[in-house]
DNA sequence: TCTGGGGTCCTAGGACCC
DNA sequence: TCTGGGGTCCTAGGACCC
């Protein structure tokens, strides 16, 4: 038997999970994020099929895909509906004899030893439709980058499998930036080293990236266009590095008294999130109107879990900041010791 | 009518040390 | 006026992903 890779990736998950629970939206543009007011600010988390015909997208400003798409449902973000459906997905996956990675709320890789890896990924999207009515698509890989790329080709609901053999022939053409890992900024600054396909990039010598890109991802960057993968997939449980909250304002804090009380609040908001974990450093961020971010840190004498140390910590950090505009995020993170 | 929230990893540059 | 050369640690920022 051979050691393969499925990647599976619940369809328009968060949209799925809303029309599951209002039948009546079936079949019409929804669009979930923020607080479903497309009026404030905030961006698109899931938009349905119907609603991406027209052009609405993850990430987009609510205020564009209301202009896009007036007539779209908008709903607002319910994360325990989705943390819940999401339990019942990766429960399911775990019922196989498979190593189990999860991937956040919608996605999972799953090692398999089997010689008919498409038999069980139509078992996989059967046992999921089952437990959840939610449909899935299983790409199909010797390995994770293999098995997460044919998951595009494969949606929505179907099952598609990239091997070394048909790498190239489906992905040597298209842009660096169809690759996992590779994002606008990358892909542009390869274009200006005359890089702009996955072939291209995949024939580059990794030396020469790793003077343009720096020593450990310019050689990345050539074996992930090569769909080769570095690791293995894994259920070793998550460790965390950090925990985090932070706030966009609706209208922009102008009053830096006001500002040093919601660094306060969320400095206690992320101490209960981290609840028994020891923090060690606490970052503040502040991004500026219109949109200058920036971060500064302070670092405890020793990792503690006590609430008003981390509150101290993050209002020392924030007093690193020019309080002389106004605001519109703050955000604290807590990270933890390595 | 601009641009969420929650994460992870990597890099560059300065401090510091021998 | 001339300014070594590593190594390590820390911090801020960038990039990417879901």
């Amino acid at each position: 038997m051979a050691r393969w890779v499925l990647h599976v990736d619940l369809d328009q998950f968060v949209a799925a999970v809303e029309i599951l629970r209002r039948p009546e939206l079936r079949g019409l543009p929804v669009v979930v994020g923020g607080d479903g007011d497309p009026s404030r600010r905030g961006v698109v988390s899931t938009a349905s099929y119907q609603a991406r015909r027209y052009g609405v997208h993850s990430g987009q400003p609510l205020r564009t895909a209301a202009r896009l798409c007036p007539d779209a449902v908008f709903l607002p973000v319910d994360r325990e509906a989705y943390e819940a459906a999401s339990a019942t997905v990766m429960a399911t996956l775990r019922g196989f004899d498979a190593i189990v990675q999860v991937l956040g709320w919608d996605e999972a890789f799953l090692a398999v030893d089997t010689d008919d890896p498409a038999a069980v990924a139509t078992e996989i999207q059967r046992r999921v439709r089952a437990a959840t009515a939610l449909d899935c698509t299983v790409g199909i890989g010797t390995n994770r980058i293999q098995a997460k790329l044919a998951t595009g080709f494969g949606k929505p609901a179907g099952i598609f499998t990239i091997t070394p053999d048909t790498w190239y022939g489906l992905l040597g053409d298209r842009p660096p930036d169809a690759l996992w890992g590779i994002g606008a900024k990358t892909a542009k600054r390869l274009a200006a080293l005359g890089i702009t396909t996955v072939a291209g990039l995949a024939g580059t010598d990794p030396g020469t990236l790793a003077d343009a890109f720096g020593p450990a991802t310019g050689p990345w960057l050539v074996r992930l266009a090569r769909g080769a993968d570095d690791g293995t997939v894994t259920d070793a449980p998550h460790v965390p590095r950090s925990r985090s909250r932070e706030t966009t304002y609706q209208e922009d804090l102008a009053d830096w008294a006001q500002v040093r009380r919601e660094v306060a609040r969320l400095a206690r908001l992320v101490a209960a999130d981290a609840a028994e974990l020891r923090v060690a450093r606490v970052v503040v961020k502040v991004r500026y109107a219109p949109f200058h971010t920036h971060a500064h840190g302070h670092s405890l004498a020793e990792p503690t879990t006590d609430a008003d140390r981390i509150e101290t910590a993050a209002l020392a950090a924030l007093d690193d900041f020019a309080a002389d505009r106004p605001v519109r995020l703050l955000g604290v993170r807590a990270e933890f010791p390595r």
